[in-house]
RNA sequence: GGGGACAUGGCGGAAUUGGUAGACGCAAGCGACUUAAAAUCGCUCGGGCUAGGCCCGUCCGGGUUCGAGUCCCGGUGUCCCCA
């Protein structure tokens, strides 16, 4: 039984290297070299390396340390490489968290952000990332939300700005719209009352008319995750289909002469309507509650309902007839009610359906609930017409269409297009393209946020502000106290005149949504102190991202507004690229054990000692020996106590091996598991390498090594470097950083195998050729152990302006291989032949072998197949 | 309901993309050093057996192939996205 030491012990007095000492120097040193300076150079090749930037929550946490120590990978790596490159950082600042911790703790949310990010900054320097702070800003910096402010009144001139009423989330105690994710079970995030729905006048910005291109434009990011591409195609949802309008039978309602307007994706199965359904917001839903109470009771119901499509989806279907009847469009004679209905959409097509119970879940769970007819019209493949009938699962698959009219006999694409033929004939409507994908609504009711720079006036309207008028600062003395917005109930500052007509006029009190701020600021950082939004040279010279770097959750929303904005920018003239970031790479989370008392209780990892028996592990409180529940490996989060701090990382082993630790544990992009043990041997291997380093005599230095050359030892050593030198670039280029260290743990291992102090002149040479390479190869992941390495074994300069280490693609082959032979496909022994040998000359090996021979007796030989340099197979009966 | 990804020792994960499965690390066991512990160093570490040689083994069941962790078909499980 041994008790393993809590996740942050203090390593051994007696180890010699002291990050403590050395860190901080190096970290100096690179500030007074201006290291990572980001300069443009037209002579060398530019790489643009960027981390989705923080929001300043005041702390640093070991997913930053991830996120952060990956890009640095590549920065330094590409940099090594000879790239011109960009590596900037700032902050994410406006947002809703600052309010919270304003109303709570009665701060100024203002104060709060710039605190935090006074603290974050430390802790960020700390990691010793190779970043240009020269162009740090945070968003909510006047001069970053100024040019934002210009940027939008640019947009607005080109009509990608509109405002209209739309139907939103409204939490009634805090007073604010809220996103669809922040409705829980039908109840505000925060505030925990029942959600309203309410129209209000918002702004909204166009990212529908770009909806074709960011669907097309997905194929050209052949460096981003197939999975990412995929989410944001089905997020936008583009489908195909048909446009039509049903003409009421007995005259229209009032404001419908032109008929009922539907959308479809499925006009191949018009033979199979049941009904027509609207939305419960639909204007004639509306129509019908002016004069029926019952439907105006049922559109209120529908009011508290879901809000999410998902919730949508699963909620009981219910619905309301109108009494209103409309005709077939393919048969005058056929009328077909028209219900209101809870799971139709009034945002997506026209917010009223055709409903074919026979072919759609939905309708046909809709049509056994109010006994509507259900008429089957596509046949599946080898089914009888006879005997179809469906039953309580919608059949969507391919079939021949019946039952149809003209349509009878033909497959279900060629009958869609039919169909549309037919209705566009008629005169009733067109085939259309329609998307999931709605506009963006940027408005929120929040003081802490971009002010939209536009001002009511009772004469003129919604004018947007002139230029000269920017920026629109927001007040220092905003009273965040309470729930609600804070810029709208500030006593002066919204009063103002109308640039227009100078008249009396009141500012926009709402704020853009933060994801406007996150939409362009890489664009930003090309050159941060520009007097225009984007400098064009800059943004020619940097822009794409040539890698950018982030969590997953972003896959959708932040990446597809960014992409929408660049494309605006783009035909704006203010950018020359059409897509934001030319590689993507999405990050796995670091995980943590959990613990919990039998009561429930969670428990921090501190608190928590790990009993080892043989292979099971159990665990009990470090000072009571309470027994522990040990749960599941989850993501760090303080609400599961799960977290370790950074912090008091880097206090105990280093930066140095905390990054490492973070980087050699799994694969980037798949979660990595903080464990006590894994960081603790990335300290070992910290302090493994600095005795290598330091047992190396520097030269001329007296040394008692033997005198005898050694060229075989000599000769091993610099295979393996070259091998390593070689593994360990390719491994950066694929973002297998994890098995990039492994082969540099195992350089270290072999160098162990031959000591300084025992070496000859011969393998001391080879040493000192493996350690000049080593210590630029551990650069990218431990910059600070690499520069005191190479500082030890008298590299000129720092290794931060080294070049990469070259191999010799020669040295990285042994002359001679080791093949195994199999006979039948089962390893029956292995011989040694030349590097590049023909298989003819190997066969001739083989069967030379007396062992090989030993295990043919008896059999005769069908085919010999030799894999160059690889494997012999001998297929014999 | 649709789509996608994944499944390898006690654990995280390697495997040159069809060619010696388990690199490297963690945990564990044994030993050395030590008054002792920690640290450090060395050895062992998928399972089985008639143990210096064989057999089995990459979630399960089939298939293709001289050869399958890798490709194909079917199933199970986990996760993600969409509905």
């Amino acid at each position: 039984m041994t008790g393993l030491p809590h996740p942050v012990q203090r390593p051994p007095v007696m180890a010699r290297y002291n990050p403590k000492e050395t860190e901080p120097k190096w970290r100096q040193a690179w500030a007074d070299a201006d290291a990572f300076k980001a300069t443009v150079d037209p002579s060398r090749p530019k790489y643009y390396v960027l981390e989705m930037f923080p929001y300043p929550s005041g702390r640093l946490h070991m997913g930053h340390v991830r996120n952060y120590s990956l890009g640095d990978v590549v920065a330094r790596f590409k940099r090594a490489r000879g790239f011109s490159v960009l590596h900037p950082m700032g902050w994410d600042a406006f947002g809703l968290p600052a309010e919270n911790a304003a109303m709570e703790r009665g701060v100024d949310p203002r104060a709060w952000t710039y605190d935090n990010i006074e603290r974050m900054r430390v802790e960020l320097k700390q990691l010793g990332l190779a970043v240009d702070w020269s162009r740090e800003f945070a968003t909510c910096d006047v001069e970053y939300y100024g040019q934002q402010q210009a940027l939008f009144l640019e947009l607005y001139l080109r009509g990608l700005v509109y405002r209209r009423e739309a139907t939103v989330n409204w939490d009634p105690v805090d007073q604010t719209v809220l996103a669809n994710e922040q409705v829980v079970d039908g109840r505000g995030w925060r505030s925990g009352a029942m959600v309203e729905k309410r129209k209000l006048a918002q702004w909204f910005l166009r990212i529908t008319d770009y909806a074709d291109q960011l669907v097309d434009d997905l194929q050209t990011l052949d460096r981003w995750p197939e999975k990412v591409r995929v989410m944001q195609e089905n997020w936008i949802g583009r489908s195909k289909g048909l446009r039509f309008a049903f003409h009421f039978a007995g005259g229209p309602p009032e404001g419908f002469d032109a008929g009922l307007e539907v959308y479809t994706t499925r006009p191949d199965t018009l033979y199979g309507a049941s009904f027509v359904g609207v939305a419960p917001d639909h204007p004639l839903a509306e129509l019908a509650a002016r004069s029926d109470p019952k439907a105006a009771a049922f559109i209120e119901k529908c009011r508290h309902g879901a809000v999410s499509e998902a919730e949508i989806e699963t909620q009981e279907k219910e619905g309301y007839d109108t009494g209103l009847r409309v005709k077939h469009p393919f048969d005058p004679n056929w009328e077909l009610p028209v219900w209101i209905a809870n799971f139709i959409l009034m945002d997506y097509g026209t917010g009223a359906i055709f409903a074919c119970p026979a072919h759609d879940q939905r309708d046909l769970d809709f049509a056994h609930k109010y006994q509507l007819p259900v008429r089957p019209v596509v046949l599946p493949p080898g089914a009888d017409p006879a005997a179809c009938e469906v039953g309580d699962e919608a059949y969507v698959g391919p079939g021949t269409i019946f039952n149809s009219g003209f349509l009878d006999g033909l497959d279900v694409e060629t009958a869609k297009a039919r169909a549309i033929e037919r209705i566009e004939g008629q005169g009733q409507g067109e085939g259309a393209t329609v998307f999931r994908l709605r506009d963006w609504g940027v408005a929120r009711q929040r003081g802490w946020g971009c002010p939209i720079p536009v001002v009511h006036c009772a004469k003129c309207g919604a004018v947007p502000l002139p230029k000269s008028a920017l920026p629109v600062e927001l007040p220092a003395d905003l009273d965040f106290g309470r729930p609600g917005n804070a810029l709208a109930r500030h006593p002066t500052w919204k009063h103002t005149t109308c640039p227009d007509c100078g008249g009396p006029a009141e500012r926009e009190t709402d704020t853009l949504d933060t994801f406007v701020d996150s939409s362009w600021y890489f664009a930003r950082f090309t050159d941060p102190t520009s007097p225009e939004p984007i400098d064009k040279a800059a943004a020619d010279y940097w822009m794409p991202v040539d890698q950018y770097i982030g969590g997953v959750e972003h896959a959708v929303l932040h990446l597809l507004y960014a992409r929408f904005v660049t494309k605006a920018l783009a035909d704006e003239g203010r950018l020359s690229v059409r897509e934001p970031f030319a590689g993507l790479f999405t990050q796995g989370m670091v995980t943590h054990e959990t613990y919990r008392r039998q009561s429930g209780e969670w428990l921090e990892p501190a608190e928590v000692e790990i009993v080892a028996e043989g292979k099971t592990r159990r665990a009990k409180l470090a000072d009571s020996g309470e027994p522990v529940v040990i749960g599941d490996v989850e993501k760090m989060s303080k609400s599961k106590k799960n977290t370790v701090a950074p912090e008091e990382i880097f206090d105990v082993y280093g930066v140095d091996a905390a990054r490492l630790f973070v980087l050699s544990d799994s694969p980037p992009e798949r979660d990595v598991q903080w464990t006590s043990g894994g960081v603790q041997g990335a300290w070992r291997f910290v302090n493994r390498v600095w005795e290598e380093f330091d047992s190396q005599p520097a030269e001329g230095e007296p040394h008692s090594g033997a005198a005898v050359g050694d060229d075989a030892g000599a000769l091993a050593i610099r295979r393996a470097a070259h091998r390593t030198v070689k593994a360990v670039t390719e491994a950066i280029e694929t973002f297998h950083f994890n098995s990039g260290i492994a082969r540099l743990y195992e350089f270290l291992n072999l160098l162990k195998g031959h000591p300084a102090k025992t070496a000859s002149p011969g393998v001391l040479a080879a040493r000192q050729e493996g350690l000049s390479a080593f210590a630029r190869l551990i650069g990218p992941f431990t910059p600070h152990l690499a520069e005191e390495c190479w500082s030890r074994i008298g590299g000129q300069g720092m290794v931060v302006a080294a070049d990469w280490p070259a191999y010799d693609p020669a040295l990285t082959e042994d002359a001679s291989k080791v093949l195994p032979v199999q006979v039948n496909g089962k390893r029956r022994g292995e011989i040694t032949a030349p590097a590049g040998a023909e298989p003819a000359e190997v066969e001739k090996i083989v069967l030379d072998d007396p062992e090989i021979a030993r295990r043919l007796e008896g059999l005769t030989i069908r085919k010999v197949i030799v894999v160059k340099d690889r494997i012999v197979n001998i297929v014999a009966a």
